[in-house]
DNA sequence: GCTTAGCACTCTCGTCTGGAGAGTGCCAAC
DNA sequence: GTTGGCACTCTCCAGACGAGAGTGCTAAGC
């Protein structure tokens, strides 16, 4: 570490024949990987020697390292990376998967919620890791309708239905009671003036409203910015869904007990797995973080492979697939992949209204 | 377990003594208690040899048992259900916890969902085990307001608010579209004609009033009805929260991955934790399973403590600690009976409507 | 007759050892 | 540049061994 290795611009085509082999190798096995069973596998034609001196090479340039002197060798994130960019081909996702994807998402005439608790599920079922979605930011949902349902007294429940389909219901408590036909009367009202906008346009426009007209402002306008006031809450935390956890503890990297409480740790702090996952989304497509790339993966030797969904142009939210580096990226990252295009056109379809056949 | 132990009808008082010193003593160790830690406490004024005897006693009649030959003695199941019988006495709840979990249950003006989010992580704050809360099972909700909102075409979403406080919602495709305004209306006359009653009891009425006045149903009460039977879906398994696992992960018992992950895949298959817990409710108060009264704490060797709650006479759901057998019952089941009736109490303020200050 | 000291016995656990096996690095030969 | 050979290193496992903890039993004491 406190020696910059000169890291040649290319390798050879046979380093990297080489260094393929061995991460393909590791991913399988969990252990490290000898020169003399590269050399076994005979793809390449080269004896355990040579071999030898290329990995030694390798190791030099950071791509691979050994746990201890007399030991096999280990790819190290640089390799990784280096393995998705230029050396790894992609394969398509198998029909098998893509029809049981489909089957699971197009299911039932489900809400957003549930499209994502599916999703969440699919991603780690498939992927043998742990899955995570991340619902959309209150403040960006566009809305599409919005209730006032009297409890009791002054509370009242507010549901806001996003454009995108997902519900969310928050009890307030207004000043006064709220009769419930002027409840029906202020949801038609923020209904079918708001439609359309995201949650932090409505709200930013109706404080508007209210500073400019604070003279004339009637009762109802009034307590429709109160309601909305309560009801639009924008500061709330975006839901996160975590999958399939339980199922790494079968791995190798997890037989240590310390390393599984900082890993469940990780997980129930949602908040930081959403900056992290936001770390990973700048563009589009397929990101990938591994080992050092985030304190959280390389906390424990992870690596995280999102994207984004959405409707359209917009941007929902994010999910993604969350294990041990050694991971099969070529399948991960079209499942991935895929699931996000698959979440994105189910919310679209239903987004879109009417049934779906 | 092929020798049927004669079993005494009373412990002397000596044996209770030394039993209770061994039960307290491994529940603070984890560490098979030997005959001379006994002694050296010194509270019985007896030799190591001495202890040693009646010690072999309590293991031929089923209260201990030992690792290994040459090992200290750990308490059964047996021993615990005594101690907790008539050996214990249960301490009042701290008054420093008390107030901890009213500020917790009466801060918000929250829905009754936070409310047992709050106490599920209360349960497993306090107690160091893993809180689980049952939610109620929707077909014994008591109807507080039923609301219907348009989403698109023929979507329609269902919100259902117990008289509890729980808040229920389920998009459902119609026959056909309905206007809005007819929304409005049903919603009204299911609100104002059912309110009072379980959703059960709603939905058996609908069914019947259809098929009796079959010719005369006009259309409102042919899309109420419909309406209803989406909506009120009886089937639903009620949500269960858990809260606390990662905690448990620092225990000694859970040392063993494999048992970890027996766990989780446990806290996974949520209808069974249900079963356990109906299983372990079948009175009032607090009940205690201990290892192998029920499938589940068999298997992991754990122990679960729980107690209905509810509003009024009316049981709503269930709530407890799972967590290795050895725990602090003392501690453990006052604390579940005041968050029992701390949830309970909270649910019965929001109920009574109005704000609580 | 209950209690206790003493002692032999058993079992676990940590440490040490040696040998086997795996893997490397380097050198010399091709 | 490639390869076979070989010395070296490190891990892992099995076995040995002693220390320590704890028991069960017996015989002596109160």
């Amino acid at each position: 570490m406190t020696v910059t290795e000169t890291q040649p611009d290319k390798l050879s085509a046979r380093d990297r024949e080489i260094l393929k082999d061995v991460i393909a190798t590791y991913v399988l096995s969990a252990e490290p990987v000898s020169s003399r069973s590269v050399a076994k596998q005979g793809r390449l034609g080269l004896s355990a020697a040579t071999i030898r001196n290329v990995m030694a090479d390798l190791e030099e340039w950071g791509f691979l390292m050994q746990p201890h002197t007399s030991a096999g060798r280990v790819p190290t994130p640089a390799a990784y990376h280096m393995f998705i960019e230029s050396m790894m081909q992609t394969r398509k996702l198998p029909a098998r998967e893509r029809r049981y994807i489909e089957e699971n998402l197009s299911g039932a005439p489900a809400d957003a919620d549930q499209l994502i608790g599916v999703t969440s599920h699919l991603l780690s079922e498939l992927s043998q890791q742990v899955g995570i979605v991340v619902a959309p930011a209150i403040g960006e949902t566009v809305l599409k309708a919005v209730d006032f349902v009297a409890i009791s007294g002054r509370r009242v429940l507010c549901v806001v239905v996003s454009a995108a389909g997902f519900i969310d219901n928050r009890v307030i408590e207004t000043e006064e009671e709220i009769p419930r036909h002027e409840l029906v009367r202020i949801s038609n009202y923020l209904t079918e003036n708001f439609a359309g906008q995201t949650l932090r346009q409505i709200r930013d426009r109706l404080l508007r409203q209210m500073t400019e007209e604070r003279r004339q402002v009637d009762s109802l306008l009034a307590r429709t910015i109160e309601l909305a006031r309560g009801g639009l809450d924008l500061d709330a935390e975006p839901e996160v869904l975590v999958d399939g956890a339980s199922a790494l503890l079968t791995r190798p990297e997890l037989a240590d007990i310390q390393r599984v409480r900082r890993m469940f740790e990780a997980f129930a702090d949602k908040a930081r797995l959403v900056r992290m996952l936001n770390e990973c989304i700048k563009g589009g497509g397929v990101r990938v973080l591994i080992g050092n790339d985030s304190d959280l993966t390389s906390e424990l030797d992870f690596s995280l492979v999102a994207c984004r969904y959405g409707v359209g142009d917009q941007a929902l939210g994010t999910l993604g697939i969350f294990g041990p580096s050694r991971m099969e990226y070529q399948k991960i990252i079209p499942l991935v992949h895929y699931l996000g295009q698959a979440l994105s056109r189910a919310l679209a379809d239903s987004f879109a209204g009417g049934g779906k056949k």
